[in-house]
RNA sequence: GGCGCAUUCGUCUAGCGGUCCAGGACGCCGCCCUCUCAAGGCGGAGAUCACGGGUUCAAAUCCCGUAUGCGCUACCA
């Protein structure tokens, strides 16, 4: 058998498509399920579009995900340059091959002369507008000549009509076309750069891919390539067209509908892992009811034989509940070394005249680990994760009108005395302690927990809901929460006048 | 227009001739739990399997048409 090796060849257009991501990890996956390679091949062939810095954000994103990947412009291989623009000789190379061979041709044709051959063919109404091979009719020395004097020109495919062109698709089983119907394709720019047609095959082959696994908008063209590994004699890769990402609307997922970048996730604060599991199951499932899938589980249970397909929406719903689930699953560890990252390197605002502990940053790790997992369950995701923790250490507390009409009654201030004075009282106070102490006070005052815990909460923290209180207490500290209380006694009945 | 690919709850999907008057998940609704919000537990609504013909004792599953959607139709990938 031979060896797997598989490549993600996208476009630098200056950024990595969540679309491109998952045609990526399924290349990633079928790689390592199989103990392959998985190449990066970066196809800029096409000047015209050339973005500065796309391919190291590209580059970015893919590592970003967890997709690293054994050869590429930056992880080097045996088979490279892994940039298409830096292996020019070789497509020239090959063209003239094909020349030689009879299967390519020069033309010499201006744009404007087929805008007009289009036009003309458009106006007779035919079935579809195709080069007419006007130049494949030069002779020789008139060829010679051309070249000599150098008139822009290109190399087109020859193409042989009334051929049948079949060829397997893992995902879609046998594919048949007429080469009537394929276009003597252009092979080398007028520029001399060449195709995304001739580059992509010349180089599958010469990188010796195995599998050719990429979005189905490529299926069209395929038998181009089927024509071009038979013209070279070479051996031809196994296909696998994968299904669309799709907008709301089913149409093919674009920028117009929302975020279509992977950088746009990751800023969002959504994780790599959730992230990744998503787009996996878009298109794709084991057979099973599993959905929550780390990547070694995926790696293990891929196979390009379950993919689907037709198109599959981006329900950005469905992804956020698994951002969730990757978050509540998360070790506490693991988030705490996330959120100092997230931090440090992110622009979140770190109030200046903070007027409590300062950033979260300044905390003891073992109290961040309590925020935490006081946190775990009700936020979802990393950015949130940041906001309430700073929320509860540095912002002012804002008393939300709502908040107090809700929670804030007449005997309220009488009642958080009695719990400041109980709270103070105490020695180097744990979680549960604070519980006793409440659930004490609401016993000799023979009400509910609940009718001491909403307003307590309020006071300290401004809000109506948050962590669990006695989590909250705790990670505040006792200090912080008597002075909490005495603001809030002190602002709320100020503010109101009538208590 | 031509060529190609697709079509199961709103969405992601299971299903590869009988176990399906179609199962799971997200979302939605209700109840329970509860110190809030979540999480969790339980239950519910939601798909004449695009439509029409076949084949078969039997079809979501096989075949043929039609419709619809999408992709390609560039010296873009």
């Amino acid at each position: 058998m031979t060896d797997i090796r598989v490549r993600f060849a996208p476009s630098p257009t200056g950024y990595l498509h969540v679309g491109g991501l998952r045609t990526a990890l399924y290349n990633y996956l079928f790689a390592k399920k199989n103990n392959g390679k998985f190449i990066l091949r970066i196809e800029d062939t096409d000047r015209n579009r050339y973005v500065e810095g796309a391919v190291e954000n590209l580059i970015k994103a893919l590592k970003w995900a967890g997709l690293e990947y054994d050869e590429g412009p930056d992880a080097g291989g045996d088979f490279g340059p892994y940039m298409q623009s830096q292996r020019l000789e070789i497509y020239k190379k090959h063209a003239d091959e094909l020349i030689a061979k009879g299967h390519a041709y020069y033309c010499f044709c201006t744009p404007e002369r087929l805008q007009s051959l289009r036009e003309e063919q458009e106006k007779q109404k035919l079935p579809q507008a195709k080069y007419d091979k006007h130049c494949l009719s030069l002779s020789k020395s008139e060829v010679e000549k051309k070249l000599q004097s150098d008139i822009p020109h290109v190399v087109r495919l020859n193409v042989q009509p009334n051929q049948r062109i079949v060829f397997d698709d893992i995902i879609r089983e046998r594919v048949e076309f007429d080469s009537s119907n394929v276009d003597d394709q252009v092979l080398i720019k007028s520029d001399g750069y060449p195709t995304y047609h001739l580059a992509n095959v010349v180089d599958d082959h010469l990188m010796q891919i195995s599998h050719v696994i990429r979005g189905e908008e490529w299926l069209s063209s395929t038998p181009k390539h089927v024509l071009l590994y038979d013209a070279f004699g070479w051996k031809r890769p196994k296909f696998a067209h994968l299904p669309l990402l799709l907008n709301p609307d089913k149409s093919k997922l674009s920028k117009r509908q929302g975020d279509v970048a992977v950088e746009d996730y990751r800023d969002k604060g959504f994780l790599k892992d959730a992230l990744v599991n998503f787009v996996a199951l878009l298109g794709w499932n084991a057979g099973d009811d599993k959905e929550f899938y780390c990547m070694n589980e995926l790696i293990e249970k891929f196979s390009l034989e379950r993919v689907n397909k037709s198109g599959a929406v981006f329900d950005l719903q469905k992804l956020n509940w698994l951002n969730a689930e990757h978050l509540r699953k998360m070790d506490d560890q693991i988030i705490l070394q996330l959120l100092k990252r997230e931090i440090l390197n992110s622009e979140f605002p770190v109030s200046p005249d903070a007027s409590r502990s300062g950033s979260i940053l300044n905390l003891p790790d073992n109290y961040l680990l309590q925020v935490i997992s006081a946190m775990k369950e009700r936020v979802s995701f990393v950015k949130e994760f940041i906001t309430t923790c700073q929320y509860f250490y540095t912002a002012p507390v804002e008393y939300e009108q709502k908040s107090v009409e809700k929670n804030w009654k007449t005997d309220t201030p009488e009642q958080l005395k009695k719990l400041r004075e109980a709270f103070a009282s105490l020695n180097n106070p744990s979680k549960e302690d604070y519980e006793h102490t409440l659930a004490k006070i609401a016993e000799e005052l023979n009400i509910g927990k609940g009718k001491l815990i909403h307003p307590l909460r309020l006071a300290v923290s401004g809000q109506s809901t948050g962590p669990g209180m006695f989590d909250l207490l705790f990670i505040l500290g006792k200090d912080e929460v008597v002075k909490r209380i005495d603001t809030a006694i002190e602002k709320i009945v100020l503010r109101d006048g009538s208590f």
